[in-house]
RNA sequence: GGGCCGUUAGCUCAGUUGGCAGAGCACCGGAUUUUUAAUCCGGGAGUCGCAGGUUCGACUCCUGCACGGCCCA
């Protein structure tokens, strides 16, 4: 039967309803129980009166009795016979496959041992006139799932799962940085000025104020505010906008966790990432090691820890430490990358390094001391010249953070970011905004701050064991 | 931006060399008092992603477009 015709029908059956004197969409129902309650303590239970409901999810008809499988928090078996339920039990003849139905009844063993209910009466609590995909191949087509997430959720109980975790995941985490003495803070999504990270904004407009603003491309430079306003630890769990390409590992609008700590460096850094990482896979998985798309994955501290350009040099026999643009550009192209024209030096860094080196992460690897060209919010190094106090944490290839000894000497913040400015000039679109605000800020007087960013939506990936970044986000971003 | 693959009933999928549009589930009618992918009998349900083209004839071949997926940039 067409969809129409089958929405017809259920009209006409929430019509019938109606006539025979019941509310389809009443206003609540007092539930004494969940069905996950009953079916893991069957023995408390046995026998016992219980309310529940949940959506039918099945119904078997057998003649004057029928069973039913509905869905709460897990699913559970109905069963209804019209010696005990009388004309009532006619009644269920105008339920479908979708409605809300509450129920009161003794729960009981069946013959096979499953735990079921017994119904001895039924209400009707939310009427629905649309089919759902069949029971036991599900939903599978990704572009609806991902366009009608809630079919999804109800069809395919393994995404609930994942949404569970990744809510885990973020529980977890904040609950450790409170215990490790963070503040948990809120700063502005809609800002004057974007800065924080290498990226193109979306931009908005505020009518009454008259100005253009952007969202917020990274917490950075208002955390570290906060900072030199006195807050000793700090974090924010929020929302970040790139506008930029959306593939396996990007979502324009992604979570972002972003933490500072006064008097830490990189390395204090990175031990707090290393501890929390720990804390959660035991939290999560009950042990230190995991599985990801095939990989087995071992959280054991200490990581794996190489410099930038180590991993180069390990990888491509060359050092790429303090050479000109073009002799870079010239190893690159001997190694087969491909180099655009109009790049800067920083992003063929960036590029050689992804190429060639992050592919390979696959246990927790700590990379460290960044080229500092790409690194213009990171301190320099101690008598390092063109190397910058950051490191990237990477699992399974995948970037899944950014963090820095941060860069509190306002004159020379100011001049990174006019090399920023000067790249811009050149075309990077991406290159930072000098923001004269933040300037006045640092001037006041930054401690000696760490501080990280990390993607939350990747680490979901990797603790719910899924290949594309829109297995984590509700509703992902489609055309 | 480029390459490859996909889009057929509400859902999951077949569809042969270009020759009547198919199945299971779901749905509708009937039988059925412990089923669980219930079973049995009967039924109807389609803008084959969209727009063109080739052809006597297109789900099928060609072109363009849309949406989705994977890979590359």
């Amino acid at each position: 039967m067409s969809l129409e015709k089958q929405i017809e029908d259920r009209k006409r059956k929430l019509k019938e309803l109606k006539v025979k004197g019941i509310e389809p969409y009443p206003h609540k129902y007092e539930l004494t129980a969940r069905a996950s309650e009953i079916k893991q303590g069957s023995e408390d239970f046995q026998n016992k009166q219980v309310r529940i409901a949940g959506r039918v999810l099945s119904v078997r008809k057998h003649g004057k009795t029928t069973f039913s499988n509905i869905l709460d928090d897990v699913d559970i078996q109905i069963y209804l016979r019209k010696d005990t339920l009388g004309d009532k039990y006619d009644i269920f003849e105008l339920f479908d496959i979708g409605d809300f139905v509450g129920v009161v009844g003794k729960v009981f063993k069946t013959r096979t041992g499953e735990i079921t209910v017994l119904v001895e009466d039924f209400t009707l609590l939310s009427k629905s006139l649309r089919p759902l995909p069949e029971k036991w191949h599900g939903l599978k087509d990704i572009e609806a799932r991902y366009r009608q997430r809630y079919i999804d959720l109800i069809a395919n109980p393994v995404v609930k799962e994942t949404f569970f975790t990744r809510n885990n995941v973020i529980r977890i985490m904040r609950d450790f940085l409170n215990e490790h003495g963070f503040v948990e803070v809120e700063t502005p999504i809609l800002q004057p000025l974007y800065g924080g990270a290498t990226a193109r904004p979306f931009t908005t407009y505020h009518n009454v104020l008259n100005k253009e603003l952007y969202l917020r491309i990274a917490d950075e430079l208002y955390l570290k505010r906060l900072i030199i306003g006195g807050f000793n630890k700090v974090y924010e769990f929020g929302k970040d906008f790139r506008n930029e390409g959306v593939d396996r590992f990007h979502n324009p609008e992604f979570t972002q966790l972003e933490a500072y700590q006064s008097y830490a460096d990189y390395f204090d850094i990175m031990e707090l990432l290393e501890e929390m990482f720990e804390h959660l896979s035991l939290e999560i998985k009950g042990g230190l090691s995991l599985e990801y798309q095939g990989n087995e994955i071992n959280f054991k501290r200490p990581w794996k820890r190489i410099k930038f350009f180590d991993a180069l040099l390990q990888k491509t026999e060359c050092n790429f430490k303090n050479k000109s643009f073009d002799e870079i550009k010239s190893k690159a192209e001997e190694l087969n990358i491909v180099v655009d024209e109009g790049i800067t030096k920083g992003k063929l860094y960036d590029i050689i390094f992804s190429k060639l080196v992050q592919q390979d992460c696959i246990q927790p690897t700590i990379v460290y001391d960044y080229p500092v060209e790409i690194s213009p919010l990171a301190k320099r190094k101690e008598k390092e010249p063109g190397v910058a106090e950051r490191f990237e944490p990477i699992i399974c290839g995948l970037e899944l953070g950014n963090a820095f000894s941060e860069l509190n000497d306002p004159i020379e913040q100011r001049r990174r970011f006019e090399e920023q400015g000067r790249l811009r000039d050149l075309g990077d679109e991406e290159a930072h905004l000098l923001d004269e605000d933040f300037l006045t800020a640092l001037e006041y007087g930054m401690p000696p701050t760490g501080g990280f960013g990390l993607g939350i939506d990747r680490i979901a990936m990797i603790f719910t064991n899924s290949p594309s970044i829109r297995d984590v986000i509700l509703f992902p971003q489609l055309r």
